[in-house]
DNA sequence: CTACTTGACGAACGCTGTTCGTTACGATCA
DNA sequence: TGATCGTAACGAACAGCGTTCGTCAAGTAG
């Protein structure tokens, strides 16, 4: 009995475990089998531990998510002078937040659940509010400003991510159903009674045409900025 | 053992469940013990029934949330003439989405996770596209400016109701400390070395102020007008 | 060589969504 | 009236979840 466990000689180097590991083991299961999958036993499976053992480094499921959220950020990169003036800079930017949040499943969910003050968010932050002073957004609107396009982001990461999951999801069906979601809304509009919905019948076609969400998350960017540069917000 | 139960006798009339009752029963348990504690043997719970029996009216968890989003909708009234223009009335649309899903903690969360083709959802979309089209915007863009507004009802909710959560919280805590998430966010920033994030040194003051949440959706909602009146949108 | 701190982790607790197989009721039909 | 049958109701169970506790072993300091 005294020589039960060889396991700390069998077991080759193992991981050293480490705040970061987790962290980084975290983001590539998000990667791999989606956010929502994404649970403590699973982690410390993929580090070859136990669920307890993550607690060491971790406090929190939440804590956790947060910190694999920013160190998704880390891969936006700041858009420099070679970008343009402040407002293409400013596109660019969110762009990419967007695209990398996307990226990730729906990781931006943890955005959702209250502001985040991680390194590589405040980084972004600071570098939104910058633009925004150089393109003369009033001081006292800048932060409302901030939080208008931070909602963008995370709403446009959100929508791009469940559309690249669903394309995901059909090509690996290998069906040729194209849109199964869109056809749905399509028929759920025809059945309706157009007496009492005629704009979504007169608009159906335009409706139902999700395809190009990046064109629609630039659009809807632009129609922001404009917003902030004609009226209340300068 | 052939009278075992009297329980059919004893159980004085019970509910006669049905899918309404279900849902309305989940409804009223969002708004007592928040949406995230919401179980299906809570609910089971509430109609003095077990969770087994929900299955009967519902499919899923997700299904049955779905039904009480659009059911919380149903008390979002319609603007009237007498609200005004077209921007009046699409702006007390949106205001009103925004109070009432907010007074239902994070129920709007549900919509974050598709499309809702809910009645009540689709009423007030129809209602958002004629306004929208009242006010001249391009056809080709409606669908995608009811998107924006979408997005931006979704998140104003979402963000109120986490604030209207944690004034709850401190009012049962009977603590001072007025606004600890602010605090926080405050100290953070200041903790920050000023040469790498002068913008965020800058506008400390205004970035924490998260009290008047009413004003700010009510700002980026006229922001979001404006640049559909202005630039691309039209 | 001993004492102590600290990371690792097996086991367990209470909870979750959901399914299965069995009841017992109300309506239908002979 | 009496038998039949579809189906709502539900007790029990399953697999899995986040998290905590107590213990074990390894490394460090004295």
């Amino acid at each position: 009995m005294s020589t039960t466990r060889d396991n700390p000689r069998t077991r080759p180097a193992k991981a050293p475990l480490s705040r970061a590991a987790v962290v980084t083991a975290a983001l590539a299961l998000v990667d791999e089998i989606g956010f929502a999958a994404v649970t403590m036993r699973r982690v410390a499976q993929a580090l070859d531990t136990g669920p307890a053992s993550l607690y060491v480094y971790v406090s929190d499921r939440d804590e956790l998510m947060a910190q694999v959220y920013d160190l998704a950020l880390a891969e936006v990169e700041l858009p420099g002078p070679a970008d343009g003036d402040w407002r293409a800079r400013l596109e660019s930017l969110v762009g990419r937040a967007v695209g990398v949040l996307a990226g990730h499943d729906d990781l931006a969910m943890v955005a959702l659940t209250g502001v985040q003050t991680g390194t590589n968010a405040l980084r972004l932050t600071e570098e939104m509010l910058r633009l925004l002073r150089e393109g003369g957004i009033d001081d006292a609107h800048c932060a409302w400003a901030a939080d208008l396009l931070d909602q963008h982001v995370i709403s446009s990461a959100l929508e791009r991510a469940g559309w690249l999951r669903d394309q995901r999801r059909q090509e690996a069906t290998e069906q040729a159903m194209i849109l199964k979601a869109e056809r749905e809304l399509d028929s759920v509009i025809e059945a309706l009674p157009p007496a009492e919905f005629p704009t979504l019948h007169a608009l159906r076609g335009s409706l139902t045409t999700t395809g190009d969400s990046d064109a629609r998350a630039e659009w809807k960017l632009r129609v922001i900025i404009d917003g902030l540069l004609g009226g209340a917000g300068a």
